[in-house]
DNA sequence: ATTTATACTTTGTATGAACATTTAAACATT
DNA sequence: AATGTTTAAATGTTCATACAAAGTATAAAT
């Protein structure tokens, strides 16, 4: 904080530049404890902005629930910011691992495709650029259980040659580098048309859950978009919660 | 919209007083279909305020991803989909209907019951001990959404004669003096049976989003267990995960 | 007909100001 | 020692204003 400064000449809004400064505030040590961040018109003082641009770059963590407003006293970091997010994200195979279920791939598919308007927006990228889409047929010894569509944003580097049999993020950690931070999903419930029926040896019309996923890297840009089909009777999505 | 005024002499800030406008505006058919809202300027025109207090009713419900703004457009609702967050754990009531209107209950039943094994088991009780067994059928003007079981441990004090209608979790903190902490959720996909489908207004074997949740307090003891069956076409559940 | 320029609309950014409300701490009173 | 009272500090609310940036529609030019 000491050493940030505003500039003015950069593209970026100023309450975005704030922004950043008080997630990098954030991390500090020294403010995990409950210890009041500096307040909002020292800050602005401070920066030589307004007091309501700090509020807006502040609105934002607060709205995130990384920090903590309070009337009449100040603003701290939120307690237990870090138990608020899912305990164990991983992938699918680690997740499975755990349990000592051993998962098998059915059927692993990959090819180079041009994406849809949706995940050409999700990914910022032009048309006629094509994109990895990786789709695998997952389950058990006695039978699929999950029907995986993937697309992977170019920027990843991988190529249809890689070997997908592998546990995917880890692969994605240390050969290409990048690392995967948040994963934004959607779950509905839906029913097995004809294609997907056949794929997990169900029957027309039975119930599947459908996950949508969106995995980020930590600046929270789209590295996958992820469409996940499950047995609905032989999967249960876990999950555990902490309030605050 | 039209028929709406500020009320100045209220003690709810003007900015709370138009988020439970707009979050009535949305609920509209008109804009259900990615008709634009009307713009700030009107609005704020319209009501006699700021443009700025326009903006900070706004900013909320940008947030939660029910409104979607477009520089040099204008603003419209996000989806058909009503979302609810995980990161923002809160009792259903509390997350719909918090500041806004529009989440109603269609029926309230209270009751004390035998429960079965599982619960048993899971609440730790003898034999010959009930509990309080509460049904609700929640939704919008337009229809149930989710049809909710909860049963409570007998150590949360609660009875029948209670005031299920108020949010619960608000309840037993400050009349009941438990913390809720934890939530552990499993969600599945499943066909609706006769019973299901004639409360939540759908066709028997339509797809529904199973939910089960225990509730638990900081010691991880169990406080609720609680069955949600949500209406697969008008929810969708959201979630927001960092890995760690 | 197509492109280009322009004006307009709408949201985005940023400032400065004023007053309200809540809290904690210091102080005074009983 | 317990209880009010004042005061200072911090966030909360609200306003008016101005300009920037992006998209849309229209008019002009080619």
């Amino acid at each position: 904080m000491e050493s940030f400064v505003i500039n003015h000449k950069s593209p970026l809004p100023l309450h975005i530049q704030v922004e950043a400064m008080l997630r990098n505030l954030i991390e500090l040590p020294e403010y995990q404890n409950g210890k009041m961040f500096p307040n909002e018109v020292h800050i602005a003082k401070k920066l030589g902005i307004s007091r309501n641009t700090v509020r807006q770059a502040t609105n934002k963590l607060v709205y995130e629930r990384l920090l903590v407003r309070k009337k009449g006293v100040g603003t701290r970091v939120a307690k237990n910011n870090i138990t608020t997010r899912l305990n164990k994200w991983t992938s699918f195979t680690h997740e499975m691992d755990e349990k000592g279920v051993s998962f098998k791939n059915y059927t692993v598919k990959v090819s180079r495709v041009f994406p849809d308007k949706e995940i050409q927006q999700l990914f910022k990228i032009a048309d006629g650029i094509k994109v990895i889409k990786l789709e695998r047929l997952r389950g058990l010894e006695k039978g699929p259980i999950v029907y995986f569509i993937s697309y992977f944003h170019p920027a990843t580097g991988l190529t249809e040659k890689e070997d997908y049999s592998q546990p995917l993020y880890e692969k994605l950690e240390k050969e290409h580098h990048i690392t995967v931070a948040v994963s934004k999903e959607g779950i509905s419930a839906i029913l097995a048309n004809k294609k997907l029926a056949a794929k997990l040896n169900i029957s027309e019309g039975d119930p599947i859950l459908f996950r949508k996923r969106v995995v980020c890297d930590p600046g929270d840009r789209p590295i996958e978009y992820n469409l996940g089909y499950y047995r609905a009777d032989s999967f249960t999505y876990t999950i555990d919660i902490a309030k605050d």
